[in-house]
RNA sequence: GCCUUUAUAGCUCAGUCGGUAGAGCGCAUCCAUGGUAAGGAUGAGGUCAUCGGUUCGAUUCCGAUUAAAGGCUCCA
């Protein structure tokens, strides 16, 4: 029972160790009073409630309290008490949050306590035996968060802090986390060329630099291209509308807080109010209503490279992942309920390819994102007619046979969503792709067709991304592959190194000649050793460096070292081409 | 938006217990040299994020603002 890879066992240890935190801490600092402190996927956290911030020395010197504990081979032990008594006893100890908890349990439910040597703690268990059992710990950082997870509540401190059964595994993991760190998009995609950001352009606006733009265009040419090919028409629609627009949508009254708004709101009757699109729907919804639509018209699907603006929190921006101006595979299908699975599946197949493609296809889950009949502040719409279109959805997903986890109130607040969700280097999940079936929007827009028995109909909408938002996918990217990016969009897909200055002629011959066969190619002309230029080419990631020189100038060859397969000897430039055209074509990576 | 931390050269970072700054890498020039992980010399580059306060004097202390990192909340 006690194998570190048994999920069971492992948040039992790491149960303990946040114990083992909480004690310490009351031993340091006896006025701290305690929230909760569970164990999480890579350790634990324990929230705390404490006038000054937690240093980073006090943290030392919590650790060492902890080991203290951990030597002294504590008894762990459980006991329970009737709910009165378990609320005096938390009084006692002053531990208001405690008394809550007790407050807000079930009636009927067994309040229990842990106690190891003078610290008890109300806690549903289990636990370890002893508190010498946790040979390896460390307290990896101090966050804030709000008590009961809720934004209105007092904002906590978090210690988090991870444990293991031994010191190996605890370096191991350590080392491990220091290697995603050097995967980071953040940190790699500035490092490498492909981003950056300016204080006073100001948060969540970064700067595509030439190698991310050239990324992010090569994704937009595929993705456009292969939308083509499955039936999409193409629309380009404004950047920004009236309010009224976003009245009739719902977004004026259900997205307001996410929008940027131009012109002030209460003086809508004098003067002109604009607003900043954060979604396309609405705008190409209007090249449907163009004309009156026959059954025999559906089903047609809008695609638009779109650029959206959403006016995130201050403290929600991170790297390229999340952004208020970013450009996604935006679309929408529109379609009679009788096409409106096999649509969906058009959409979750050109998603997976695209998935498949980019090599993410492993990285994924999949989330069945529903409404909250709780919040009414959120969506629109009856609960009727909620229950109903997440019955046709359960069923198309239940039809592929696709494996998902639910979410509630993570719908939008049209309809149900179809998520894939992606982890980033450090395990954070974001949503990558979403396809949304709406069941409402045509109605606020009087989208129309005459159905088979000379009826007006509301269509089914889909709204759908095939690749995601270019930026956030761009970051996984540089994160899957380390910023060695796949060579069909490698932003620089060969580099030419002379071997001295004289041979500059014959490199940029070469490098016009590779260009235009297509291979977007870059000459390092510096007069440097060659083993430094080659050095540096690897720590630029890139895929192909050839190295020019007198010997290869005379025998009319080249020489070719690659990533994947390091020194391939001296080859002819047609060989060459015919290698690099292989490989260009092999999209699935 | 909230909590914590941070901001010095293009990058990574020192530093001044308050007297306006330095290293390595990079860059430029010169010398040397063509061959697979760092040849040598010289030089240019900084309103020490911004604004304000305290002070004879602030990059340093204090405050505000902006931006960045990690969380919380929220979301693609």
């Amino acid at each position: 029972m006690s194998d570190f890879n048994d999920a069971v066992y492992r948040n039992t240890f790491r149960h303990t160790s946040s114990h083992i935190l909480a004690h310490a801490v009351k031993r340091l600092y006896p006025k701290t009073r305690l929230a909760i402190g569970p164990a999480i996927e890579n350790g634990f956290y324990y929230d705390f409630d404490r006038a000054e911030p937690f240093a980073a020395e006090e943290l030392n010197q919590i650790e060492d309290e902890m080991k203290k504990i951990v030597r002294e081979h504590l008894a762990v032990e459980r006991f329970e008490l009737p709910r009165q008594e378990a609320r005096k006893l938390m009084e006692s100890q002053g531990e208001p949050y405690k008394v809550e908890l007790i407050d807000d349990l079930p009636e009927d439910a067994i309040i229990s306590f842990y106690r190891q040597g003078e610290f008890i703690d109300l806690c549903a268990g289990p636990h370890l035996e002893n508190t010498g059992e946790i040979k390896a710990f460390k307290l990896t950082q101090v966050a804030g968060a709000y008590w009961r997870g809720n934004e209105k509540n007092k904002m906590l401190q978090r210690i988090y802090g991870t444990s293991f059964p031994d010191k190996q595994q605890l370096k191991e993991y350590l080392d491990q986390q220091e290697e995603a760190r050097k995967r980071d998009h953040n940190k790699l995609g500035r490092e490498l060329g492909f981003f950056t950001t300016v204080d006073y352009i100001g948060q969540g606006l970064p700067i595509l630099l030439p190698k991310g733009a050239r990324v992010i265009q090569l994704l937009q040419r595929f993705v456009e291209d292969e939308e083509e090919r499955r039936g999409y028409l193409l629309t380009k629609t404004p950047f920004m509308a009236k309010s009224d627009l976003y009245k009739i949508s719902g977004h004026w009254q259900h997205y307001r807080e996410g929008m940027f708004i131009l012109g002030d709101p209460e003086k809508a009757d004098q003067e002109e109010v604009l607003a900043l699109r954060p979604m396309t729907c609405p705008f190409q919804f209007q090249a449907y209503l163009t004309k009156t639509r026959s059954y025999r018209d559906l089903p047609i699907r809008y695609g638009e490279t779109s650029t959206l603006f959403r006016n995130e929190a201050s403290g929600e921006m991170h790297g390229l992942i999340r952004i208020r101006q970013f450009t996604i595979s935006e679309g929408h299908l529109v379609c009679t309920p009788d096409q409106l699975e096999q649509e969906f599946r058009g959409c979750l197949d050109l998603a997976q390819y695209m998935l498949e493609t980019l090599g993410l296809d492993d990285d994924v889950s999949y989330r069945f994102s529903k409404w909250d009949p709780a919040d009414q502040e959120k969506f629109i719409g009856s609960a009727e007619q909620w229950d109903a279109v997440q019955n046709t959805m359960q069923k198309i997903l239940d039809h592929m046979g696709l494996t998902y986890h639910v979410g509630i109130g993570e719908a939008a607040f049209y309809g149900p969503k179809l998520d894939i969700q992606i982890k980033n280097v450090f395990g954070k999940e974001d949503t990558l792709i979403t396809i949304q079936i709406d069941f409402q929007l045509a109605e606020r827009f009087e989208m129309e067709y005459t159905d088979k028995d000379g009826q007006k109909r509301h269509p089914y909408i889909i709204h759908r991304t095939s690749i995601g938002c270019y930026e956030r996918t761009l970051a996984l990217l540089i994160e899957k592959y380390a910023g060695a990016l796949p060579f069909w969009i490698a932003p620089e897909q060969v580099r030419i190194l002379p071997i001295s200055e004289k041979h500059l002629e014959a490199a940029s011959s070469l490098a016009a000649l590779l260009r235009s066969e297509g291979f977007r190619t870059e000459i390092d002309s510096r007069d440097e050793k060659v083993g430094k230029k080659i050095r540096e080419a690897q720590m630029d990631k890139l895929q192909y460096m050839l190295v020019i020189g007198d010997q290869e100038i005379e025998q009319g060859k080249i020489a070719v070292r690659s990533r994947k397969d390091g020194d391939l000897g001296a080859m002819p430039v047609s060989e060459l081409i015919a290698r690099l055209r292989q490989e260009n074509d092999q999209r699935l990576h």
